[in-house]
DNA sequence: CGTTGGAATATGTATAGACATAATCACATG
DNA sequence: CATGTGATTATGTCTATACATATTCCAACG
């Protein structure tokens, strides 16, 4: 038979539903739905049953819910994707290519003003490598590290052990700023990356906080040819499993 | 007293207590932390509380969780970012800027061979177009759009309503696949694009589906200097209000 | 010794009921 | 007319309990 899948039960059934009277319309754009008690009844089942279903569809983007004013369908609808950034040992040893990393250059520096902002005043760790898969340089790494949120970054040395998992395993960030980007490769990144200056090189910056206090900012130029894929939709409201 | 943030009560006072012990190495990556029922009765709550609780840091991808085996601090941490990819007139109206739409060929044709292994076998409808903000150009999009998953595409002039904002009204998808990456602008991107051959250009592709049929393939190649930002962590669980 | 089958277990989900909270709306007041 | 205030209302969350379901573990069996 090979049925595609199973109909779904319980809240993903009215996950389902309610999606499906959206795109036919019935509910249109800016449409405010029923309450949830109306629809557990509708339905026949428990409210938090239906508020899981909702809630759900509100993390998706589908559904806009306030207190009191009710549960709408969203004006504007957005793709929203989730990413996952991975630590790049791993993202090349997940695809069975051999992981290098090399330091470049570590030392303490007034960083530019650019990062300062963010850093704060003061000196910093300066800390630039390159990652490389297969002998294949990937990934050129600049990084300043702050000293006075991680004072504990001063004493090693980052040879073998790569900043971003020293800092990972050692100060873990309560959130962070991320950007992609494309950059054309300066005549460094161009050297280390193995292509010409100019090349259209993806970039990703992040900035990561522990609360208020900025624990690194760091600029990851990929070599030519690097995308990020990813899905949306899809799972629905499953969860994370990878 | 400009205290930061009142202390969380419920559900997300125990999200971020176990994230204070996973960030404390009291449970160090790897480790399998106690059960639901143990800690309901250690924070004195009803299991469904915890499992609130946890299910959230699952789905951030800070534990991993599985039935009967328990659950466990996520070995390799990954930053999973949640991206909103806008419809491309908000996006630009959003920050207080003139929008203009540009349709700059539409026809049908045989796709490459690249989008026909996406799109089927077949003729397609071929739209390209230009969106610009404050009359600088912003994206030029190449889409091409499924005539078996979307009959009614044939009929649409796209003149004034941009192919996206048409597909969304008419035939919402129920997945798609994102790319980003970098690119060089070819003659064309950079003649429409007001920028010269060669510039590193930040290039979306997106395809969306309905259910296992594809209904349309784009490229997006947006001016230099565009970038996408996004947050990692921060709002923890709240869930997705804008 | 490998395989299989069942018991044990932790999470997944559902339920009914309750209270909390935010936001709206209508009304009264200045 | 502007404004504040309180009742109303829909969602947010918690509780206690129950059953479902996936896995693991272990023991019995071939």
């Amino acid at each position: 038979m090979a049925t595609g899948a199973p109909p779904p039960k319980g809240w993903q059934a009215i996950h389902d539903e309610v999606l499906r009277r959206i795109h036919a319309r019935d509910w249109p754009p800016g449409h405010v739905i029923p309450n949830e008690v109306d629809l557990a009844r509708e339905f026949g089942c428990a409210r938090a049953t239906v508020n899981r279903a909702l809630r759900a569809l509100a993390e998706e983007g589908i559904l806009e819910r306030r207190r009191k004013a009710g549960t709408r369908v969203a004006l504007h609808p957005v793709s929203r994707a989730t990413v996952d950034v991975p630590v790049i040992r791993r993202e090349i040893q997940e695809r069975g290519q051999r992981y290098d990393y090399r330091l470049l250059d570590r030392g303490t520096a007034q960083p530019p003003a650019a990062i300062r902002a963010t850093l704060g005043a003061g000196e910093a760790l300066h800390v630039t490598a390159l990652h490389s898969a297969d002998g294949a340089p990937y990934v050129f790494e600049d990084r300043w590290i702050s000293l006075t949120t991680v004072p504990d970054a001063a004493a090693e040395c980052f040879t073998s052990l790569s900043a971003n998992e020293w800092l990972l395993a050692r100060a873990p960030y309560t959130h962070g700023d991320i950007a992609f980007s494309a950059e054309a490769a300066s005549d460094r990144d161009a050297e280390l990356l193995d292509s010409s200056a100019g090349a259209p090189l993806f970039v990703i910056w992040r900035t990561t906080w522990d609360h208020d206090r900025a624990i690194t900012t760091v600029r990851l130029a990929y070599a030519p040819g690097y995308r990020i894929r990813t899905r949306i939709g899809g799972v629905a409201a499953g969860g994370g499993q990878a």
